[in-house]
RNA sequence: GCGCCUGUAGCUCAGUUGGAUAGAGCAACUGCCUUCUAAGCAGUGGGCCAGGGGUUCGAAUCCCUUCAGGCGCGCCA
């Protein structure tokens, strides 16, 4: 539709042009407000309004005066021709063209839609470039929480759009299995162990306190037996960090899975440091003049570039920083040919961001390919109440908990009914108890219902498959709400593409909810299956449409689309 | 103190990258099940888009400023 609309009014301009010899500006198409005004609108008339110095609607008639004339198919006959296609085209406000669509047009969009299916709502807009998308990334210490979810589904979703908007994707999930946190996870599990055997060591200070600590401790002491009792820490503390983080993995990889959420590959930052990454990208950057000694650590020198301070990549201690092995990372993954590289962070992560810009300018890598999303923070709240987390005090809600108390489906539409970069209040009892009156069954509904119309028109003996839903056979579609319905199918690729280009899957859900909103009042207006053999078919064939698209926008959510309810 | 984000209906949030008379879902109130799933439909009420200034044909959207909230500003990750 929209691109229909975009090459009608491209030629109209090229020709046009000849005469005016501007700039011609990007044609810019959107739907109006109301419906009563067109189906589709463009502003270019207003754009070039300035361009060409005269007011927008001479330059909209000159516009609409050529495309009647000289665009339209098939003939110069403007009669014919908007017949064919439009209705109507005019001015209106400022210097508005709206265009209206003949119900001819309408029902061959949705004969392509029936014919190609999902193809046909796909664009071709990465043209294959390689990009990346790193989420989740959580630290392997303790459980996913409901952040982390939150960074799943949104990640999760868009590398969902992306493929279908016809990038090479791939899906990483950085582990942070170098540095402080790991050890101190694997101290934390001693201590335990330790305790567990009767050996009342001291817990370590701001060690992990949550359950799962001590279950990790229990597992090792029945694989194992009490072959660490009073062992030292100096001894035995890598046998059991290794095998502490690497189970915390394990369970994160569970959680997603569960969660419907798989990751292509798993980048070990240890493996960076072991492979000598690290220290060769800080030595190139030395080689830049960019790395410098003060007070016994090595620092690098961001702020020659667009940080507010020089950062710290190798600590007094000799150990480097978590920057350090990110300066590595970051350089790593454009050396892996990706055209672009998105990071998905909390936003309490977004002062990360100048520094990373920074090192990507250091090694003369274009910094426009290097994306990041912010998500923030979700509240969450049980019988409206906020639920308070600490992860080091081990008293918060797991994402694990979430999925098996609200489930999957809802969790992940909730999760994508806000964009990523606002707050997000997530009531549990609300997610839970409500749940009919949760917007993901309003969706799911629409689905199944169709399903079931499908189930009883073939027991009737009507198919909509075999007899071809082609030519003629949509023609019946006549009423305002079949006309309005086929009309909201055809703006998915318009709402697709901006999800796309925007990277907001929150487009797709919102989108979602609108088409099923659409289907429900038809439904409930007109009987699908009737006596009327032709009607009947030409109905299913517009509900089997609505099915092609609701399926499509579910699957890039992630949430399923079920034949019964 | 500096930086980033947010402020839209009673509540939770959208708003097509600057477009037309500001939108949805809850909540409230009215109706609709002998008809393909009422997890549904139809309707009503509800707004100084935080306040103020500016930019232009046109601003919830961009710039400046004030106020309010959140988050950052480690040789943690």
């Amino acid at each position: 539709m929209k691109q229909d609309i975009s090459d009608i009014v491209q030629k109209a301009l090229e020709r046009l042009n000849a005469k005016w010899g501007v700039a011609l500006p990007d044609i810019e198409v959107e739907i109006p407000r109301d419906e009563a005004m067109g189906d589709i609108a463009t502003t270019v008339a207003m754009r070039l309004a300035t361009l060409c110095k005269k007011p927008p609607r001479i330059i909209a008639e000159e516009i609409i005066a050529e495309i009647k004339n000289n665009i339209l198919p098939p003939s110069s006959s403007l009669e014919k021709g908007e017949r064919d296609i439009f209705d109507k085209i005019a001015i209106a406000g400022p210097g508005f063209i709206n265009f209206k669509f003949t119900q001819k047009y309408f029902h061959k969009g949705l004969q392509s839609l029936l014919e190609e299916e999902h193809s046909s709502l796909r664009a071709d807009i990465g043209k294959g470039a390689k990009i990346q998308v790193e989420f989740v990334s959580a630290n392997p210490t303790g459980p996913l929480h409901i952040g982390h979810g939150r960074g799943a589904a949104v990640g999760s979703a868009l590398c969902n759009i992306l493929k279908a908007a016809g990038y090479d994707v791939q899906k990483e999930f950085y582990i942070n299995d170098a540095g402080l946190q790991v050890k101190l996870l694997g101290r934390s599990v001693y201590a335990r162990y330790q305790q567990l055997l009767g050996n009342e060591v001291p817990f370590p200070e701001d060690g992990y306190k949550g359950d799962y600590v001590e279950d990790i401790a229990h597992d090792i002491h029945t694989r194992e037996g009490s072959r660490y009792l009073n062992t030292p820490f100096e001894e035995c503390g890598e046998a059991l960090t290794d095998y502490s983080y690497k189970m915390m993995l394990a369970h994160i990889g569970d959680d997603l899975k569960d969660f419907g959420v798989v990751f292509d590959n798993w980048q070990s930052e240890r493996a960076l440091h072991e492979q000598g990454k690290v220290e060769s990208a800080i030595h190139t950057l030395r080689s830049k003049g960019l790395i410098y000694e003060k007070d016994g650590a090595v620092w690098f020198s961001a702020t020659r570039f667009e940080d507010d301070k020089d950062r710290v990549v190798r600590k007094k201690d000799g150990e480097y920083t978590y920057f350090a092995s990110d300066i590595c990372y970051h350089k790593d993954k454009l050396d892996r040919g990706f055209d672009t590289i998105i990071d998905i962070w909390g936003a309490d992560h977004h002062g990360y961001i100048p520094r990373i810009r920074s090192v990507l300018e250091a090694f003369d890598l274009p910094k426009e390919k290097f994306r990041v999303i912010l998500i923030q923070m979700v509240s969450l709240l049980r019988h409206g109440v906020p639920v308070q987390m600490s992860k080091r005090a081990g008293a918060f809600i797991t994402l694990r908990e979430v999925i098996d108390e609200v489930g999957p489906d809802i969790t992940k539409f909730i999760f994508l009914t806000r964009k990523a970069d606002s707050h997000l209040e997530f009531d549990i009892d609300v997610a839970k108890e409500q749940s009919a009156e949760n917007p993901v069954f309003y969706v799911q509904y629409a689905f199944a219902r169709i399903s079931s119309l499908f189930r009883q028109a073939e027991e009737k003996g009507v198919s909509d498959q075999g007899s071809g839903i082609r030519g003629e056979a949509l023609a019946p579609l006549k009423e305002n709400e079949e006309i309005l319905l086929i009309k909201k199918l055809l703006q998915y690729p318009m709402v697709f593409e901006g999800a796309a280009l925007a990277c907001e899957p929150h487009r797709i859900t919102y989108y979602l909810q609108e088409l099923a909103g659409v289907f429900h009042a038809y439904y409930y207006k007109h009987r699908i299956i009737s006596d009327d053999k032709g009607l009947t078919l030409a109905r299913l064939g517009l509900c089997r449409g609505v099915k092609i698209v609701l399926d499509e926008g579910l699957k890039i959510l992630g949430v399923s689309a079920p034949e019964r309810m």
